[in-house]
DNA sequence: AACTCCTTCAACCGCGGCAGA
DNA sequence: TTCTGCCGCGGTTGAAGGAGT
């Protein structure tokens, strides 16, 4: 659909990009730099306009980008911490994750926010279960501590919030609701006010185990006996709550979990492999051997590239 | 195979901030 | 001080492709 339009007198191009525009486009950062896209416009290099220019350039053609490779989940750790820390502000976030553009940022967690947002509402119960009626799930009793990243700039952590996510705020404190009150009212909660952040919700493992991290989709009927304790909390936040961890814990951990988390009935951290959809979760929590190999391999660009490489 | 629905992502739009005239 | 133009950001849209039926 590359329309046209009338722009100051020229016919502007509209829509997807062509091999040679970007030929060209290229052509000019590499002549004059990331800069002045206007008169790429005004020089007739390109009937589109500066901000089209810039956008496909930051998006697309800046070199080291990472188009087309999926989010890791130290990337996701990594998004989730800093917009519950800067809110929406998904060019900030960008910054701390190199070849991501904000553009990705901010696809990456409306995906993510619909797939919570539909798993919410449209969770099925589940069906014939031993544990049917008994789900594991976090009780909010206490506010969970929310440690930052180590690499938060201390300028940037003491500065005010966005204002949909205040909740990290200067506190440093996420105060999670209280998960009776969801149970009581499940069809009037607020996503803004009333659930627990939604990114601190397991998106994978609750896609494979609606039952497990969903209580309220379908009230559970003996009185919810989790908790955490400091240590795990912290853990929540740093990896072990996050979306691929279970698969990725070394057996030491996932031990010590079973202890953290006072599974109900008897039940064990190492019942949920089989809810976690398999033998390779079970491996991975049992062969400490494999806990490296399992991180998707882009993790590690993460650790080799600094945003400074980025920038011209 | 055909159709529908869903997800992803590239690109556009509108707005606000900033700098220079 | 005001105006103007440019840049960057966040929100939104729509096409393309995949998944499901």
């Amino acid at each position: 659909m590359a329309g046209r339009r009338r722009d100051e007198g020229l016919v502007m191009r509209k829509g997807p990009w062509m091999a040679e525009e970007d030929e060209i486009l290229m052509g000019y950062v590499k002549k004059y730099g990331p800069r002045d896209w206007s008169s790429i416009q005004s020089k007739g290099l390109l009937p589109r306009t500066g901000k089209s220019c810039r956008l496909r350039w930051v998006n697309k053609l800046k070199p080291n980008l990472k188009t087309g490779c999926k989010f890791s989940a130290e990337e996701e750790r990594i998004v989730i911490d800093l917009q519950a820390q800067f809110g929406n502000k998904w060019a900030k976030i960008a910054t701390y994750l190199p070849g991501r553009t904000d553009n990705d940022v901010k696809n990456f967690w409306s995906t993510r926010q619909k797939r919570l947002a539909r798993m919410l509402q449209t969770t099925p119960p589940p069906k014939s279960h031993k544990h049917e009626g008994k789900v594991p799930v976090l009780r909010e009793e206490t506010a969970v501590k929310a440690p930052r990243l180590n690499s938060m700039p201390q300028e940037e952590s003491s500065k005010g919030q966005s204002s949909e996510s205040s909740y990290m705020g200067n506190s440093d404190i996420i105060e999670m609701v209280e998960l009776q009150d969801l149970v009581k009212k499940p069809n009037s909660f607020n996503f803004e006010t009333s659930l627990p952040p939604l990114e601190y919700f397991d998106v994978e493992m609750m896609e494979k185990n609606p039952c497990i991290n969903l209580p309220f989709a379908q009230p559970p009927q003996m009185p919810l006996d989790i908790t955490l304790l400091q240590e795990s909390q912290g853990l929540l936040i740093n990896g072990v709550d996050n979306t691929y961890s279970l698969g990725l814990f070394p057996c030491q951990e996932a031990l010590e979990l079973d202890d953290a988390l006072q599974l109900p009935l008897g039940m064990q951290f190492s019942d949920l492999d089989g809810q976690l959809g398999g033998k390779q979760e079970v491996d991975s929590v049992t062969n400490p051997k494999t806990y490296i190999g399992d991180f998707p391999a882009d993790m590690l660009d993460y650790f080799e590239s600094t945003p400074s490489m980025l920038e011209w």
